[in-house]
DNA sequence: AAGACGAAAGTGGTTGA
DNA sequence: TCAACAACTTTCGTCTT
């Protein structure tokens, strides 16, 4: 069952929410306040009706997990009693590679256990879905198996993995946002992230600026109606090859800023570019491009000229 | 005085020889 | 491996509201 948090929404006391569990938000679909943008669990996936749909759901036991370090389940090299039967020289072969495979088990093992550690307090502190917390987990595991973490930082690398969920889930959250939260700088993060992800073939869609939408707008306490416009703006950007090579954030936060001018609900670029993580000279570019490409400037001077009326 | 605008120089990353 | 290149940033002076 998925816990309800809130039942209507503080702003206009609608009761009409909608809950995406992709991107952990909840968003009230009357004035498209994000509610909580920042869910951590919203349970399990799967659900048991009867016996029937039970058997068939229920096809793996307890669901194995990567955040525990062993994924739940351990390896040995057998046991004394195993020795039975062997010569002498093969016992000691045997005892050898008992001691290696506990060595490397352990210091894998301790790794993991700190990464993992590590993996949760940086993906609580930016309160992201468990789906994204556990691909994360499996991107960091498959990263130690294969030796990646060597000479790395494992804080990096965590990062780095965190980042790659987040992208792989369309949860997007942005470098400085994982720099902040993991204490790695940006660049490294940035840098792990694509090692990673090059070594591991982890393939991963461009970020698309829309996702980015409800997050600023609600950062910004813009309207639903604004919220959508933006969305608007983006998508004709997108048909007008406006938005290749350039950042998406920065497209997201110029399509936010016309959108509010033009609903009336201006926010300074300033405001918007700190939200978003750029800069105003970002903004006006992108601003510039998408006033001439989707003439939106007679737009733009209507309402300007509203303004000088009203004076 | 604050915000918007734009030029110039610097940074880090990608690409192609 | 190196140089050219595009996107973005920082900084700063000027114009507009």
């Amino acid at each position: 069952m998925r816990k309800d948090f809130v039942k209507k929404c503080p702003e206009c006391s609608g009761s009409n929410l909608s809950i995406s569990s992709e991107k952990g938000e909840v968003i009230c679909k009357d004035c498209g306040l994000v509610i909580d943008d920042k869910i951590v669990d919203l349970g399990q996936e799967w659900r048991e009706f009867d016996s029937d749909s039970a058997d068939k759901k229920r096809r793996t036991g307890a669901p194995s997990t990567y955040t525990q370090f062993d994924q739940g389940m351990g390896t040995e090299v057998g046991r004394k009693s195993d020795l039975y039967g062997l010569g002498r020289k093969n016992q000691s072969k045997f005892f050898r590679l008992r001691k290696w495979q506990y060595r490397i088990s352990t210091a894998i093992e301790r790794n993991l256990k700190l990464a993992l550690a590590e993996l949760k307090r940086v993906s609580s502190y930016l309160k992201l879905p468990k789906m994204v917390e556990e691909e994360a987990a499996r991107i960091y595991t498959l990263a130690v198996q294969r030796g990646l973490v060597r000479g790395r930082a494992m804080e990096s690398v965590v990062a780095g993995a965190l980042y790659a969920a987040c992208r792989r889930h369309e949860v997007p959250r942005t470098l400085e946002e994982l720099s902040e939260a993991s204490g790695v700088e940006k660049k490294e993060v940035g840098r792990t992230y694509r090692f990673i992800t090059r070594e591991l073939s982890i393939s991963i869609l461009p970020s698309n600026p829309s996702d980015y939408i409800p997050r600023f707008s609600s950062a910004l306490r813009l309207t639903a109606k604004t919220q959508s416009k933006a969305v608007e703006i983006i998508e004709m950007a997108q048909k007008q090859e406006l938005t290749s090579g350039r950042g998406p954030t920065g497209i997201a936060s110029a399509g936010l800023y016309v959108a509010a001018l033009l609903n009336g609900e201006k926010r300074t670029q300033r405001e918007v570019a700190d939200v978003a993580g750029v800069t105003e000279v970002t903004i006006r570019n992108r601003y510039k491009e998408l006033l001439e490409r989707l003439d939106l400037e007679s737009e733009i001077k209507k309402i300007k000229k509203k303004k000088r009326d009203r004076d």
